[in-house]
DNA sequence: GAGTGGTCTAGACCACTGG
DNA sequence: CAGTGGTCTAGACCACTCC
C-alpha cells in the first residue's frame, strides 16, 4: 500500500480510503488497529492518522471507545437514505425518470413569506417556477419555488420542462446548494391539486416547505412540494445534536488556575 | 477572558465558547480574526484554534474561505430545528408539557418487520408499547415502538405514561440514541384514529417511521408515530452528501513517486 | 502497567487570495 | 507581496480500560 506526498490528493485522505478498503473485509465489532499502530504502519503522524480515522467515524463506519480501541460498526440499513437532492436526483436514484410540466415560470414580486425567507426587501423580483414533477410519466408532486431574480439574472428564460433547476444553479450559476431547513407537514388534497396529480380529492399530501442555503449559508431558494402520499415516502435521518451547552461556563473557568 | 489549563474542560470548547460570545456581536459577512491572531491571542497553538473554528463552521455559524479568511455567516432561521429526539424533549422544547395515555405495554413476539428491523431472529421476545401522546392535554400523536426485551430486562415494567423512554434507555441502560432512520409518509386517519385523537377520520395524519441505533450503530428501537397533521409539522434538515468519492484512486497514487 | 483514544504544542510547507 | 486557510510532523501528557 503505497502512500503518496507531492500529490494533490491530501494523505489523511489517502490514509482513509486504505482503512476504507480495510473496513470492507472486516465484520462489525471486529477491531481496527491503534491510531499510533496505523501511523507507524502508514508512515504518517498521529494527527493524520486521526483525521482519516475521524471522517469514518463521523460517517458511522467506525466507533471508537476510550482505552478500548476503534471498531468496525453494524453496516447500515441503506446508504444516501437522506440529503439534499433535487426532485430529479431524487428519482432517478430510485432507478424512475424524473421529467415536468410547467405551470408557471415568471418574475414577480416577492410574497412576504418568500421575502423574508430569502432575506430580500418586500416587492423584490423573484423568479417563481411551479412545475407538476412525474416519474415514469407518473404525477407524483406539485413544486413552487422562488429565488431572486437579481441574483440568478436569465434563469426565467431556462427551460424546466426537463432540466434540473439545481443544475443549472450549479452550472451556470456557481450556487451550490448545501443544506435545506424547513418543516414537513401533511394535507387533504384540494380539488384543483386532485386534477393536476391524477388523485380523488381528500387524498393526503405530504408538504415539504424549506429554504435551501449556499456555501455562505445565504438562502437561495425557497420552495414548497406537495407529494402524493401514495406514490412517495420520505427518506430521514435525525441525528443526535452532539453539542453540550456550556453557555455560562466561561465565567468559572476565568475564575480558575489561568495559564502558566 | 481567561482560559484554563488544569480543568476538565478541553482548551478547545473553552475557544468555542469564547469564539460564539464573540460571533453574538458581530453582523453576517463580518469577518473573525485569522487563526493565527487567535492562537496568539488565546495563547493556544494552531491546530487547538483550528479544532474550535471547525465546530463552529460545522454548526454552520463561520464560514472559511482559503487565502480570504473566516466569516460569520448569515444565521439560521431557527435553531436546534432538526434531530434526534424523543416525543417529549420536543414537545418540552416547543414550551408544550408531554404526557401519554398507555395503550399497551407487554412482552410478545416479535413481527416480522421489528425483527428485521432489530435485527433478532423473528419470534425473539420484544417490548411493545402503545401510546396516546399529549401536549398540555392536547392528543398530539399515536405511537408504538418495540426494543429487544431482551436487552432491556424489566423495562416492560416501568410506567410510561409520564417518564419519557429515552431518558429510561439512557439512564437505567446506559444505552444512548444516536442517530435514527427511515421514511415519513401520510395517510388518512381511521375512524380509531380519529376517535384516539379527537380527529375526524379521514384527517391527513405524518407517519414518521424509524429505527433508531446507539453509538455503535446497533438497532436499539423501532417505532412508528402517527402525527394529527393540523397541529403538528416535522422540522427537517437536508444536508448534501459531502463526500468524494476517490475509489480506485489509491491504485494510481501507489505507482507515484512515494515517500522519501 | 501497558495500551487506548483525546487533547495539545510549536513549529513547518503548500496553494490560494488580495492589493 | 504578505496573509489566509489546509495539511502535516514528532513529539507530549491525560484519563481511561483491561489485565
Amino acid at each position: 500500500m503505497g502512500l503518496s506526498r507531492r500529490n494533490v490528493i491530501p494523505l489523511y485522505v489517502q490514509v482513509e480510503a486504505a482503512l476504507r478498503q480495510r473496513i470492507a473485509q472486516l465484520r462489525p465489532g471486529d477491531p481496527v488497529p491503534s491510531d499510533r499502530a496505523l501511523a507507524a504502519e502508514f508512515g504518517v503522524s498521529g494527527m493524520t492518522v486521526r483525521q482519516a480515522v475521524g471522517r469514518l467515524v463521523d460517517e458511522g463506519l467506525l466507533y471508537r471507545a476510550v482505552g478500548r480501541g476503534t471498531f468496525v460498526a453494524s453496516p447500515r440499513m441503506e446508504k444516501d437514505m437522506s440529503g439534499l437532492t433535487s426532485f430529479s436526483e431524487d428519482m432517478r436514484r430510485r432507478g424512475l425518470r424524473p421529467s415536468s410540466h410547467v405551470l408557471e415560470c415568471t418574475i414577480q414580486p416577492a410574497s412576504a413569506e418568500a421575502a423574508e425567507a430569502l432575506r430580500l426587501a418586500t416587492d423584490s423580483p423573484v423568479v417563481v417556477i411551479r412545475r407538476v414533477r412525474f416519474a415514469d410519466e407518473i404525477p407524483m408532486a406539485l413544486e413552487r419555488v422562488a429565488l431572486s431574480a437579481l441574483s440568478f439574472p436569465g434563469l426565467v428564460d431556462e427551460d424546466f420542462t426537463t432540466q434540473s433547476l439545481y443544475e443549472i444553479l450549479e452550472h451556470r450559476y456557481h450556487a451550490r446548494l448545501m443544506v435545506a431547513r424547513g418543516t414537513l407537514s401533511a394535507t387533504a388534497a384540494t380539488a384543483l391539486e386532485g386534477r393536476l396529480l391524477g388523485i380523488r380529492p381528500g387524498t393526503p399530501l405530504i408538504i415539504v416547505r424549506r429554504v435551501a442555503f449556499n456555501e455562505r449559508n445565504e438562502p437561495v431558494e425557497y420552495g414548497e412540494s406537495r407529494y402524493r402520499s401514495d406514490r412517495y415516502s420520505v427518506p430521514i435521518e435525525l441525528r443526535r445534536p452532539p453539542r453540550l451547552d456550556i453557555a455560562g461556563l466561561l465565567s468559572d473557568v476565568s475564575t480558575n488556575v489561568s495559564r502558566a
